[in-house]
DNA sequence: AAGTGGTCTAGACCACATA
DNA sequence: ATGTGGTCTAGACCACTTC
């Protein structure tokens, strides 16, 4: 594996750790670095990016409190699973989620269409073409939850270009496209007749409703609704508020 | 407002950033530091604790990056407003939560009682004396939610001697104890009968359930479960995963 | 025993926002 | 113009854990 050195450029506004860090995270996100891999040395990568090893400490710790790598003493630092990749993906992995139950897992989708952006999301008003996916995922033969999706094309051209059959969109967009930042609208609801008719629940059935938007910077790049029967689901999250 | 010097102990485990992150932590939580307040900067800081600028830099960073400061160049940094202290704790403060609806906010205890800790929490087996409140929150004349709380007396002794008659176990436990870490778990159910009745709502009602833990390192501090009616309530939480 | 991360220092220069 | 945070360095010592 190698590590091109990148060059030091004071023009450049991001500072060097934010270069490096966005570098390594780039790398795990796309999987050029498989979790169960070993990072180099905070030496050999402060001689690769051609810092002091203080800044690619800070960069590392960043990653293992984000939950992306984890470190041991003498061991190293090693790309974690993704299933545990950081308190809100916990709740982002559906396939994940429906293995650890030791359940079978399955994803249709149900329909797929290209539209205009409205003035809500992606992009706001007058924001550009908007591929539109919903889906169901089966936890054996049991429908685990609904989801209906929009992706802002703009940010996501080569979306267009997936047919989404039996993969996922959130699955696809994790393994495809970085985010930085993310917010979860949460609320109880009945389920609707069609809700229900496409969950196989009774009509009013107490369901959970999971509204997640995301971006890259200020770039929006997709808004999904998963709706999950109440009685089958638990969303866990695990906070350590100031990284200790 | 005098910075007690620390002492520097090289036996004490907690690494030095650390004792002065729960330092300042604490007396922003406690109120010795009022929301507004501007801290001391990094170069008086340094001097007051004898250490040197970087290592309270990553100390204020920390709380920053929590949300419980807010630095600006020049300016200084400045103890934030509690209503954005940090991504979990906007699902904290219900009292707020209501205010900011623009309705008249009111608590009241249903239910006071101690007994011992039972195999679950807090404490595990054999654990010690537990504090069970139950209570309503009130936005207007409309139940905003109901709560159900354990309370590790052996951490928190002293909300034994606390009524709670008019101030929530919640508000008073955030201005009291410090917490390092939070677990949440999500779900909806129906509203029973007697949930159904402290509501005020039909009987199956699609009802938010969030159960939250929180410890104080490895010491459970409290545990409860708050119910909303689904229709009238909206988790939100915003995330930033890596900090920038 | 040795290698790794964890921490800390005493400086330095810079960008930025305010005074 | 000046003071503040933001970043970075080139070292150093230590703790931990696995080799």
């Amino acid at each position: 594996m190698t590590y091109i050195m990148s060059i030091h450029n004071p023009m450049s506004s991001p500072s060097l750790h934010q270069r490096i860090l966005g570098d390594i995270e780039g790398r795990i996100l796309s999987g050029a670095l498989a979790p169960g891999t070993r990072i180099p040395t905070e030496q050999e990568l402060a001689a690769a990016y051609g810092c002091s090893r203080m800044t690619v400490s800070k960069v590392l710790s960043m990653l293992a409190n984000a939950g992306l790598v984890e470190r041991r003493r003498k061991a190293g630092t090693f790309v974690r699973q993704p299933s545990s990749q950081a308190a809100i993906l916990e709740i982002h992995d559906i396939k994940a989620e429906v293995l650890a139950l030791g359940q079978t897992y399955r994803y249709e989708t149900t329909r797929r269409a290209t539209r205009h952006g409205d003035a809500d999301f992606p992009g706001g008003r007058g924001g550009g073409r908007v591929l539109e996916v919903t889906g169901r995922h089966f936890a054996g033969r049991k429908v685990f939850c609904l989801e209906a999706r929009r992706i802002n094309l703009k940010a996501v051209p080569h979306a267009e270009a997936e047919a989404f059959v039996d993969v996922s969109p959130g699955r696809w967009l994790l393994d495809t496209v970085p985010w930085t930042e993310a917010e979860h609208r949460i609320h109880a609801i009945g389920a609707t007749a069609a809700e229900a008719r496409a969950l196989g629940v009774d009509v009013g059935m107490p369901c959970l409703v999971v509204e997640r938007r995301t971006w890259r910077g200020k770039t929006p790049i997709t808004a999904v609704r998963l709706l999950y029967p109440g009685d089958a689901h638990r969303l866990v999250a695990h906070f350590k508020p100031l990284g200790r």
